[in-house]
DNA sequence: AATATACGCTAAAACGTTATAATTGCAAAA
DNA sequence: TTTTGCAATTATAACGTTTTAGCGTATATT
């Protein structure tokens, strides 16, 4: 950490070149410009030992791209996108990539300031939860030469890479168990978001339910992102109160897991003797229930991964395969919440 | 999004005066270069029709200066450090400020790694979580003139500023409590790890334990950051089957509690009825739990909000109040699981 | 011997901004 | 009338890098 910045001119002046030589050699475009290897190497050897630094702005100004990505979910403090946001940034700085988040809160408008402030600050792309309304802008974004990947959800109208889970068959799976389980009124609760994810769990389980003949049974609740706790308290009282009671829950996202688990405890309606759970991706909460969670596993871990690989794909080749998506596959961890009735 | 970037330039050719001039009004230093009012308006509107957005990168060369924190954390998908990053976040666009973020793994040559890749980057100051063994670089880097403040935990012998919690006071408050609540044999589980924190939250504990005539019960069990849950296994079943077992643990962290809770459930020990427990910050976990946890809050939120204004406030002074420090006060929450003996 | 090719390197412009010094026009002071 | 002073604006250099076009020189080709 010296006093004064070192400079690709301060090389160039200690070796005795010019400039552009040293640029040449940093940016190891040495052989595309028949640098000598004997200049290659002093020049190498004296940018360490003057600890040479690149200003990043300069590289950035000069070259239009500023080796920076931006991120937006809907959360950064939610641990599925915190994990998420982990990966993302491993992988990227293995590319020698920055990350910058930002979280919309569900808030289409949030979101499009957001992208405006990223694409103001130049990053060379972008890895996107898309919210409820933010479509219209999306497609905007889209249409800009700007890569582009979308993450959890897509938007099905849109042509545009993305990594997301297979959701369909996440809850086909769950509500096969349950059924296998011996149960029949399953239900499921979900968010009002119209979100793809959200709506193709949606039809995993109504799908499922109606393959096996139980589509009378069919009952999806569906809860406003606010208040969250109040509202499933409510949901939680219906559909036990009923007359003709749920035997089994699936929830169809984590915070809904974890919140539907309090308002069943806080009723005294006891997992699985009352009813069946299955909850959606582990959690360090599930750990300290008094039961084991059968739950829906997602590869969190991959969603950051694969963001970052496709995005990068699509900023460094720029023309070809622009357009490639991920579809992960769900597992179900099987516990005691949904043991044979 | 136009296809070509509006610049300064296409203003002033657009108003059809010089670059300087939109320069100065754009900056909103349009009364102290005395730009007439007639002017400014026109360039400010033009501005808007164009939709110019300025080149950070351009700025940032001229300027020295990038508008960008970094902010290293242990492990930015631990809740705790989730939640702050978030509240950095939110503080810092208030700003205009744009945030990087990095994870040491409470690895001090990741941490020099970080520090390196962001100083690079030319971020205009840095909110660090200081690991062990990172002492050495965290000295060079406050020599520096960069601005810098430490998060959750100090380098007592360095003069930096930094946001901690008062965490002498937090396991007092805890052991206090658990003194009053009738329990004599209290012991701590902790970390190995030599930071502020825990030290801290060791003294806290066993000073509270001496005044209270208790010093012979003081019993600290230090776990290594690798491999927790095996470790804090063995510990849980040392304090338990001692022939003098323990009455009550205090956890020193979330993580460890969490853990802690895990392994007691293992070997069928219940809380609190056969021991006592006090953990540390509220967490989703806890709710699930089957009794209602005692624990020390930290006002997360605020560790975010205040190291951001600490580190603005440097950034924007440079000058005088260079070092300013925060403490932050814990609470103690009441639960079942440390009830009256 | 004349010409072409390859090699190793350099000159210089450009990226978009900021900030200092200089310039202009005009009214007030001398 | 000349001088001074001020208000409003401009010219220009600088920030550090990348990249294109080109310049000698040496070797190969005809």
């Amino acid at each position: 950490m010296q006093s004064r910045r070192i400079t690709i001119k301060d090389i160039a002046e200690a070796v005795g070149v010019s400039t552009s030589l040293v640029s040449f050699v940093m940016n190891n475009k040495g052989k595309h410009y028949r640098v000598s290897e004997e200049m290659t190497r002093r020049i190498q050897e004296t940018a360490r030992a003057l600890n040479y630094q690149p200003n990043n702005a300069a590289r950035s100004l000069r070259s239009g791209r500023s080796r920076t990505i931006g991120v937006i979910v809907s959360d950064i403090s939610n641990p599925f996108f915190a994990d998420i946001a982990r990966r993302i940034e491993d992988n990227a700085y293995k590319y020698n990539y920055t990350v910058i988040f930002g979280s919309s809160d569900e808030n289409a408008a949030k979101l499009e300031n957001l992208i405006n402030v990223m694409v103001n600050k130049g990053v060379d792309g972008l890895i996107i939860v898309p919210c409820h309304g933010s479509e219209e802008v999306i497609r905007q974004l889209a249409e800009t030469s700007l890569p582009l990947v979308l993450l959890d959800r897509t938007i099905p109208e849109l042509e545009i890479s993305h990594v997301v889970l297979n959701n369909r068959k996440a809850t086909a799976l769950a509500t096969e168990h349950l059924i296998e389980q011996g149960y029949r009124r399953i239900e499921m609760v979900s968010y009002d978001m119209r979100l793809s994810n959200t709506l193709e769990r949606e039809t995993g389980y109504s799908s499922t339910m109606e393959q096996q003949g139980l589509k009378s049974f069919i009952h999806t609740h569906r809860i406003k992102f606010q208040h969250i706790p109040e509202q499933i308290q409510k949901v939680v009282q219906e559909i036990t109160q009923s007359s003709h009671p749920a035997e089994a829950i699936i929830f169809a996202t984590n915070t809904l897991a974890i919140e539907g688990l309090k308002a069943l405890a806080k009723f005294n309606i006891t997992v699985p003797d009352n009813i069946a759970v299955v909850g959606f991706d582990g959690s360090e909460a599930f750990e300290l229930y008094h039961t084991t969670l059968t739950y829906i596993k997602q590869p969190i871990e991959q969603f950051g991964y694969e963001a970052v690989e496709l995005l990068i794909k699509g900023i460094e080749n720029q023309d070809k395969s622009r357009i490639a998506s991920i579809t992960l596959s769900p597992e179900l961890i099987r516990g005691n919440s949904s043991r044979k009735k």
